[in-house]
DNA sequence: GCGCTTATGACACCGGTTACCATGCTAGCC
DNA sequence: GGCTAGCATGGTAACCGGTGTCATAAGCGC
């Protein structure tokens, strides 16, 4: 009863104007003494505007500490200038790099970062992220893995006309909408790495089936081994789930073999604690008895004990290349096909040596 | 000279409408026989409303899947529907799991989630929060640690009138503002797990000078052993940098000392990572020779061997919490004064025993 | 019949945009 | 040389999709 009179007085009283108002673009064109609609073309580098009434305007902006309110553009442009990021948490360390790398590529464009977690699994999955990217009208989004190899949500951002940048660990067909590392030849590298320590008995953790990056990541190893000459029997190739526990289980099948393998490679690093923890249950040294690789350098390889020989890739670099493609969307007419593309690589610490004869 | 018209061309190009329109508060006011005014005072609950009309208004919005455009809605409202969330990244998982958290109180509420990652120690942080604020008309700002101990942030937030929450290790003289967990008593409590264990010659490691954290854990570690009646000799209390090679530069101070400690409690699991390393170089078992605990329970601290007794806080619910202060910000008018302040607990796993004798 | 409350609409406005028109200037034509 | 065509430039009005303000009509108690 009272209430709704009270409510009425808070709301009134919420249009706090407070004094200082926000300088707009009408402002500018009365102290350049033009119209706003040639600030307006400045601002869009138009080019029909002399250059000395540009000059002008662009002084004043600087001089007013003057930004377009990206409300009101978007409004007009019927576009926002926000850009999406979607995961599905598989690796804290990488979100939040990936998150700087894309902060550091948008710095100054006047795009912001919007984040949207979700759950792959949740059967609204789809409608909820298209609600997301609808609602806000999102210039662009970034997929990150392993969302990003989900082509059906892909193909939904494209129906939208969103841009859109997919993560993913190889290149695959997508033109010009990609940023990839290069996870089968850093796997190749490290497969390499332990056929030169002369492992020939060797346990591979795949990763769950449906991931690409886990296709990449065999395929790689596999090629890898074959060069040296190696070839690894079925027994040897065991599924996880890119978590602790499945890596757990998985060494233990694998150490179980007879004979049994020298060395093991991890599909990621979480899984490469797994198999530290299954050598130490079975007094296993590493890597004496037991030579480790794991993939992705987290904070967690380098705290293992001993330091987990494992592979890299340029997260940050690649958010920021991420970032990068969309502004060229913005500014640029032609898009670019070119996918970026960057390097995965072995970083070698100490859970690799010699194999025990 | 011809890149003018080509430019142009492909400019108005751009516009391309997609043939598929946005419901608009048009389409629903047409629709249901009524003036868009009528529309947005259902929108926003105005009480002046007749119930049939809001029912006939509110199917009709449900029917044709209407959201009101939040750029529109900000434009008029002379503010946006964006939350910011700001962080010096500490703490990978922390960050993330915040995001969820936040994410999670946010959910349905039209509300989105901009992140802005910053480095505390640039000169230019302060104006450049205080412009992506001020540019995006923030409706509000949840401050992550250890930034949401600078008050002189804090101090320009309130200035310009953006809502905010401070996420921080212990209730501060903030009213309403705060989401806090209490470090103090969760250390006074491994302080006594300690003691209970009968360790008596403790080493400590600090965080760095000028982080509440640190004063708090501190403060409450120690409270904890004069509970237990003992008194921790000032060599005993170490400061690190909250780092991994910190924790192993203290632990190795730490581990000089004679008689040498029997337990050691880190600041953050990194360091008490570290603890580890200096241990294991010095050929002292964990826990046989030396009880560690940690602090803040991240994956890291499971995947040690042996598993870290450690502190966890629900970082989850404290980023929910942050969210839902602000939504009853947005909705309610009156401000509730009371913090959110959670617990933080001992989590007991293998890095602690019996002291020996 | 008056005054108060409730419910609704007309209209201007938020801060930018596009579409279209008006101007000034130069060039080309007779 | 005058006149018009053509281009560069700037202005005006309408619009993007919602809000605020204010006026007004209906319902009610007295």
């Amino acid at each position: 009863m009272s209430s709704s009179s009270s409510s009425r007085k808070a709301s009134s009283e919420g249009a706090r104007g407070d004094s200082k108002r926000r300088t707009t673009i009408n402002d500018i064109a009365r102290l350049a003494g033009v119209s706003k609609k040639t600030v307006s073309r400045v601002l869009n580098n138009s080019p029909f505007v002399r250059e000395e009434t540009r000059l002008k305007v662009n002084s004043l902006m600087q001089e007013m500490g003057y930004t377009p309110d990206p409300q009101a553009r978007g409004l007009a442009f019927r576009r926002s200038f926000l850009i999406g990021m979607v995961f599905d948490n598989p690796n804290a360390q990488m979100v939040v790099t990936m998150q700087e790398g894309v902060l550091d590529g948008l710095k100054g464009s006047g795009f912001e970062l919007v984040v949207h977690a979700c759950d792959r699994n949740d059967p609204n999955f789809l409608s909820e992220v298209g609600a997301f990217v609808e609602r806000q009208k999102l210039f662009g989004v970034i997929v990150l893995p392993p969302i990003s190899e989900n082509d059906t949500l892909v193909e939904m951002l494209k129906e939208r006309g969103c841009h859109y940048v997919r993560m993913a660990s190889a290149v695959i067909d997508e033109p010009g909408n990609l940023v990839a590392s290069t996870d089968s030849l850093a796997t190749a590298e490290a497969a390499k790495h332990l056929a030169k320590l002369g492992h020939t008995r060797i346990g591979f953790i795949a990763g769950p089936p449906g991931f690409r990056s886990r296709e990449e990541r065999r395929k790689g190893f596999l090629a890898g081994l074959k060069d040296s000459g190696i070839e690894l029997p079925a027994k040897n190739i065991v599924d996880g789930a890119y978590t602790y526990e499945s890596g757990i289980a998985a060494a233990e099948r694998l150490l179980k073999l007879s004979p049994r393998p020298t060395a093991i490679f991890a599909s990621n690093d979480e899984m490469a604690a797994g198999v530290y923890h299954a050598a130490r249950q079975l007094g296993l040294s590493i890597p004496g008895d037991l030579s480790v690789v794991g993939f992705d350098d987290t904070p967690v390889s380098s705290r293992l004990w001993p330091p987990l020989t494992t592979v890299r890739w340029p997260i940050h670099d690649m958010g920021r290349a991420a970032a990068q493609h969309l502004l060229r969307a913005a500014t640029d007419q032609a898009p670019d096909d070119d996918n970026a593309v960057f390097p995965a690589f072995l970083v070698e610490r100490e859970s690799t040596a010699a194999a025990p004869k």
